[in-house]
RNA sequence: GCGAUCGUAGCUCAGUUGGUUAGAGCGCCGGUUUGUGGUACCGGAGGUCGGGGGUUCAAGACCCCUCGAUCGCCCCA
């Protein structure tokens, strides 16, 4: 290892080879399925004034000043990485006047930057998946990009093993009862509470719900619920969207402890979770957040969104190999490279998959060439001064016989 | 920010309670086989064992520091 080559930035990756393919898979997947399912592409900055994700983060949070690429341009101007594609969407259907397109279903992809520490499914640099319904209040949009989501982890073959998680989070005002509710009850036990859930109470009294630790689990199963501060109205949406996944056939389970801390947050929030991926389970996760468009200056908008990261998914997906190779064609003499290059040539013209074996040792070419496994071998040889060839077929392939077939009888 | 585990050829890994010239497979390069077969056989190159310090007659192995990776905690927009 040369010690004075630079290395790869600490939670960077280079994606290759299987896990390349798996990646790809993912996201060509995604293209039909957003195709099928009428949405638009967008395409958006990879950063942003700091102000977009920061008002989006809610600027009291650490997140913001320790988990953000953030810098400063040449005029001095604070940008950050994006760390999220919902913020940025907002901004452009603010700044770009896509209201008249409302109610708008769009997605997205491309990479994000967290500033975290790296483990199994979380890198600095990653990679997701984003389909978002703008300007919808209905909970029909809810259950479209719920489906949606399922019919994805169905296609992409990981459905097996991962669960919707569904919650409500309410209205404002529910969501406001609820956590004063939360708040009044864990500071009763606040003493017996994990020493991280002390400080929860204080910062993000919600997150206790999730907290991994057994003292604070044994209070989590009798704390207060969101279904008892739910409004009529927060009640009657909710209702709608279970309707909607019953009609439409997506399996969920109600998980009364999944809770986003951002305010905006309203109403539906879910996850598709797994256990197969170590301590990072969720595969894909979203919620509506009808009130962010106002914490970024714009009028009230509705809106339901999800994410999924790409390296997650293609963890699952598993083994992806690389296009079969349906003809090798070998210039096993060098006075028939020309020849052997021209057949490629004609091969790829015609769409059949083909790569040339022309290059180092004539004697190796062939051996190189069935290492690779091709459906076919196509050989082009000079013997006792006269030109030979020859198809050696391994799988049958129709095609790549009539164009060898035709190639000989016109030399 | 905290913790655990791990760093040996380009890659995947062996390497005994510390013992003399550090190995294999794959890949790479060279050679052999004049063959409708030959993804074979033979050979070669490539490593100051992540880096620095220490213990010892002797360190890839033990100790300390450092860098990096992996997994977990925190956080999760």
């Amino acid at each position: 290892m040369a010690n004075n080559t630079p290395h790869a930035i600490r939670g960077t990756q280079d994606i290759f080879g299987a896990d390349a393919e798996a990646f790809a898979f993912v996201v060509e997947t995604f293209e039909h399925m957003r195709k099928l399912y009428r949405f638009r592409r967008a395409e958006m900055p990879v950063f942003e004034k700091t102000e977009v994700f920061a008002r989006s983060i809610g600027e009291t949070t650490d997140v913001v000043s320790k988990e953000m690429y953030s810098f400063e341009d040449r005029g001095g101007e604070s940008l950050t990485l994006r760390p999220e594609f919902t913020a940025g969407i907002a901004r452009a259907y603010l700044t770009n006047g896509w209201q008249q397109h409302a109610p708008l279903k769009l997605v997205t992809h491309g990479p994000l930057f967290r500033y975290e520490r790296p483990q199994k499914g979380r890198y600095r640099q990653f990679h997701q998946i984003d389909a978002e319904i703008i300007g919808a209040a209905e909970p029909q949009a809810d259950v479209e990009l719920l489906a949606m989501a399922d019919q994805l982890l169905k296609e992409l073959g990981v459905a097996d093993g991962v669960t919707l998680q569904l919650n409500t989070l309410g209205d404002a005002d529910s969501r406001e009862a609820w956590r004063s509710a939360l708040v009044g009850y864990f500071r009763d036990v606040q003493g017996e509470l994990s020493e991280d859930s002390q400080e929860r109470l204080e910062k993000n009294p919600l997150r206790i719900l999730d907290s991994k630790d057994p003292r604070d689990r044994k209070f989590v199963a009798d704390a207060p619920q969101i279904d008892d501060f739910l409004s009529g109205e927060a009640q009657d949406f909710f209702g709608a969207v279970i309707g909607g996944l019953d009609a439409a056939g997506v399996a969920y389970e109600r998980n009364k402890a999944l809770v986003r801390g951002l305010d905006y947050y309203r109403h539906t929030a879910f996850e598709f979770v797994t256990d197969r991926l170590g301590a990072q389970g969720t595969v894909l996760g979203g919620g509506r957040y009808d009130g962010l468009m106002e914490s970024l200056g714009g009028p009230a908008t509705p809106a339901v969104g999800w994410a999924a990261g790409i390296e997650r998914l293609a963890m699952l997906v598993g083994e992806r190999s690389e296009a079969e190779l349906e003809v090798a064609v070998v210039a096993e003499n060098t006075e028939r490279e020309g020849e052997a290059a021209r057949l490629v040539s004609i091969y790829r013209n015609a769409g059949v998959v083909a790569e040339l074996f022309a290059t180092g040792s004539p004697r190796k070419r062939f051996d190189r060439a069935m290492k690779v496994n091709p459906a076919a071998v196509v050989s082009l040889d000079i013997r006792d001064g006269e030109k030979r060839e020859a198809i050696k077929h391994i799988r049958e392939n129709a095609r790549v016989a009539d164009i060898f077939a035709a190639f000989v009888t016109h030399e």
